[in-house]
DNA sequence: CGCCACGCGTGACTTAAGTCACTGCGCTCG
DNA sequence: CGAGCGCAGTGACTTAAGTCACGCGTGGCG
């Protein structure tokens, strides 16, 4: 899993290709696709690059082609809150292309990524001339307003337990299989990274999954979870307490 | 106060000045305004009075003429999380109108109000026909999201002392006149309320008013705040602890 | 006029959240 | 192969956040 990205060598797929499979690009015809192509230049980063920083001017939008990004921000003691992770087919930072201000937030490749980059001005123009891609660049900032706001629900009405719960609830549903005893997958982040994806620390989400074990709603093996009790975590979310 | 809006009675403004004053429509022209003036509804919520709720499907777009609309969520437990307030010319829900779901969140009118509605149907005809107006669109909904950015933010990394004072910032930039004892304005919301702005329960703005004066950082009498010491509190934001 | 609802202030308390420090494991790399 | 590093677990503690209960003043309204 950890090695994917090199099993994806650096195959210089045209930028075109590429841009034809993002449903962002779907209503633009060959020619429209040939010049778009021709002007946005695809760049690879390592894991942990840096793509951008909070706070630099915007410059344009990138559409990931593989790896996975990590949109997050940084308080003055260290700590990291994660807002969005974003794999191949996704467009970060869409939005503040068009209000002229500075990236609101940093974003770094979690894997070895490839990205397009669409600059402000080829944007624009293109959402001038096809007005369906404007609709459609709505429609995916809308999805990502919908999480944001999902995430301050969260943060504002919630405890750390509930959060950790959504969380692997999430994961068991996007990334587990069935066993005989229950859901199970892989945690494939650290538990640092898990914190920063719910806003705490990176003991509380140790301490955490271990009273959840002890209450014998998960099985922990290594890196290996299994949700022994769906229903139970379920309930618990629903609890107002 | 107060009573603003008895003072702004029900005069039946046309629909088309009013599109023709939002920037968000600036680029129709008399014949578009006219047209969409005819397909949009003018209507009036009293103080208090809920414009949409939660989950309901999202029919359109509302744009506040007079008055202020306050956006919020609501937990299970009745507390309540303030997202936005907008005032005239602001538009509200421009973005689920686009990605089919259903709304956010809430909506309610502070005082007495007024907003314009265009649905759904005619906002995106009138964006495929005038890209402008999507391209504004995009700029404003830019804006919202680094608003919620924000918001996640201060709930993730500050305390409430730290977004308690923030909120005086703002509200002493914004509202504030300068005195000899320092800046002033009128805490025109209860604390129940300013607890919803910055997240948290009514005890703990009534609290750390309470220890912000103690600390002579600023003197309340009433409804009225003096802000003694700007830099102080300044110097308090920046401090890590 | 008196009553009641509402907003506010506060004390006392509980619990979640975060911090600090230290241990220990497993891996990689010199 | 041993040193060192990154990650995880945990005890002990501090402090912020939230809850509950109650009293108090004010302003409207019957």
């Amino acid at each position: 899993m950890e090695e994917d990205y090199e099993c994806m060598p650096e195959i210089p797929v045209s930028a075109k290709e590429i841009l034809k499979a993002t449903p962002l690009f779907a209503a633009l015809d060959e020619l429209e696709l040939n010049s778009l192509a021709a002007r946005c230049g695809i760049q690879s980063y390592s894991p942990g690059q840096i793509l951008f920083s909070e706070g630099e001017a915007c410059k344009g939008l990138y559409i990931v082609v593989s790896g996975r990004v990590r949109i997050f921000k940084t308080s003055l003691n260290g700590r990291e809150q994660v807002l969005a992770m974003e794999g191949p087919g996704a467009t970060v930072a869409e939005l503040p292309v068009f209000d002229g201000g500075t990236y609101p937030a940093s974003a770094s490749a979690v894997e070895g990524t490839q990205a397009l980059f669409v600059s402000r001005a080829d944007l624009r123009a293109i959402c001038l001339e096809k007005p369906e891609v404007a609709l459609k660049l709505l429609q995916v900032v809308g999805k990502r307003l919908r999480r944001l706001v999902g995430i301050i629900e969260e943060l504002s009405f919630t405890t750390v337990r509930h959060r950790l719960i959504s969380w692997l609830l999430r994961q068991a549903k996007s990334e587990g299989h069935a066993t005989e005893r229950g859901v199970m997958f892989s945690l494939n982040v650290s538990h640092q990274e898990l914190a920063a994806q719910i806003g705490t620390v990176r003991e509380l989400v140790s301490r955490n999954l271990a009273r959840l074990q002890a209450q014998s709603f998960i099985e922990m093996d290594g890196r290996e979870i299994t949700i022994l009790d769906l229903e139970g975590l379920e309930a618990d979310l629903a609890s107002v307490v």
